[in-house]
DNA sequence: AGATTCAAGTTGTACTATACAACCAAGCCG
DNA sequence: CGGCTTGGTTGTATAGTACAACTTGAATCT
């Protein structure tokens, strides 16, 4: 069946992509990891936010987080503002530093895929970006809602 | 410019794929690794090869292979033969037990995909998979061309 | 109000994947 | 033969991650 071939491609191709993503980005961008990457552009979208969203939003452990801001917090680019109201909570927040660093590695990670993606007409690029979305859309518990036309 | 705005996309999605696969890949398979597996796989793909050959394709270091080979090994689920034409080189072979895991955890990856892409049109899936390919096939020294007509 | 429970974060510990560098051992070549 | 090349291992270091134990502040329930 030609349908289940096109499965086992997108399997074996989005695993072999997320395999050689995390190097090749670190190598690209020694300066700031793919998880600081991903962390200080949710403190740009969210204009600040608590560790806690940033584990439960990412899935990653609380302590993981904690060592991630406290390295990113070393290292300048976000602060931490401790909420009048609840004294346990810390509000993140990027410095100036952070989000210039911030923008610089998202330009160049533009380019980058900007390259990669030269010569492609503009109708694929749009329907690759909205497979991709719709990839990562799903969840467990979404799953089934299309076929009821939820 | 609405391209622009596709690249974005398929950068951003792209990175929030990356970000979880290894996990949810070590979630979902504990006993073999997102690594291990692609190395089992090619493995059975090739019906053995050397380690330099895993490193080259794959673009790890040959320390790392060598010590991913040297676990699998030790679960046994590969095993070495020495190539009796050249006593350095050790020619890998998947063992009758790293062919039953490989089997099971290909079994299960693909039903992870296959709900997961449950209800998309045949001809999404086939288009997705086409952009995948093209997408993961691009490296430095074939960029342009296309451009080119090459 | 006091005790208990809950929530946010930190720290200790451990493991995996990875790279780089130094090394060894076997072939190959002039 | 002697030196270079190639395949592989080992030592060392780093990043990212999780889990568990703990601290501290807040909230809730008597």
């Amino acid at each position: 069946m030609e349908a289940d071939e096109a499965v086992e491609t997108i399997q074996r191709e989005m695993t072999a992509f997320a395999r050689r993503a995390r190097a090749s980005a670190g190598r690209m961008h020694p300066e700031l990891s793919l998880v600081s990457y991903t962390l200080l552009g949710h403190l740009e979208e969210s204009g600040g936010c608590r560790a806690t969203d940033l584990a439960a939003h990412y899935a990653l452990d609380k302590s993981t987080v904690s060592r991630q801001v406290a390295a990113l917090e070393r290292a300048r680019l976000i602060e931490r503002r401790v909420d009048p109201d609840d004294h346990r909570v810390q509000v993140l927040h990027l410095t100036a530093a952070g989000r210039r660093i911030l923008a610089q590695v998202t330009e160049s990670r533009r380019t980058a895929f900007r390259e990669r993606l030269a010569g492609w007409p503009r109708e694929d690029l749009e329907r690759f970006a909205a497979y991709l979305v719709r990839y990562n859309a799903w969840s467990p518990e979404s799953a089934g809602d299309e076929a009821e036309g939820r």
